[in-house]
DNA sequence: TAAGTGACTTGCATTTCACAAGTTACTAGA
DNA sequence: TCTAGTAACTTGTGAAATGCAAGTCACTTA
């Protein structure tokens, strides 16, 4: 993963843009994780879905490189890191509360988030 | 691909749920082609994102096996297939719109979408 | 001294993906 | 009649991504 990932996207559609950043099985979830307030790679390891742990730090790099995400140390002596949000990840809020209403009208399965999530 | 396709999703969360279904870089390109009218597999193939033509069958597969698409032939002789959404897939709108408001929020490179897609 | 914690990395087998080519069933043109 | 062309796929193959288990490193606590 380099510092500077460029980003060729398959096409100027806004759609299938975003889907070349986060149009994978983890990302999103990862994103929504952050917006309920998780911040350590453990925390995010816990959560129920079980995202395996090569596969986070991947992600996490990813998303930092495209600038949805800031990493940084929370203690030295051990260096030890968390990772918040930037601007631009947090504005995901509105697709993922769409994609939470789309999910909860049209399968049945899917339990209902917290209001706190849903109208922030 | 079976006729009944069995989804056992993540978690009970509508994210990871909605993700075990369109969470790939293809599925939600397809939609946005289908909701401003495509309906054939060559005008699938034709868009300029590309899609491999075995991807765009299996994907066509899965989403008619998981409700979001109806197939249906629209000749005999020889036979031939078009694709439409179901309510359940014409209910994604509201993501794709709040995508695209992202994508064109943070995105610079990106496309805005006619007004007809935006606002309708 | 031994065990535990947090944040990773590495190895490896399995699955998915992309690209190219081939197939089937026709229709239209020379 | 022979040759192309079109629509909707399937098949083969190699590359890349994924999932699981295990290992690493720098500490801290008992």
């Amino acid at each position: 993963m380099e510092d500077h990932m460029h980003i060729d996207s398959r096409s100027g559609c806004p759609i299938a843009t975003t889907l070349d950043l986060v149009g994978d099985k983890w990302s999103l979830v990862i994103v929504r994780d952050m917006l309920v307030g998780k911040r350590r790679y453990g925390e995010f390891l816990a959560s129920p879905e079980g995202i395996p742990t090569n596969i986070l730090a991947n992600r996490l790099k990813r998303m930092e490189a495209f600038g949805l995400i800031d990493r940084r140390p929370y203690q030295e002596k051990p260096r030890r890191f968390e990772y918040v949000l930037t601007d631009m990840g947090a504005a995901l809020l509105p697709v993922l509360q769409s994609i939470c209403r789309w999910a909860n009208g049209h399968i049945p399965s899917t339990w209902t988030p917290p209001a706190s999530f849903m109208n922030r």
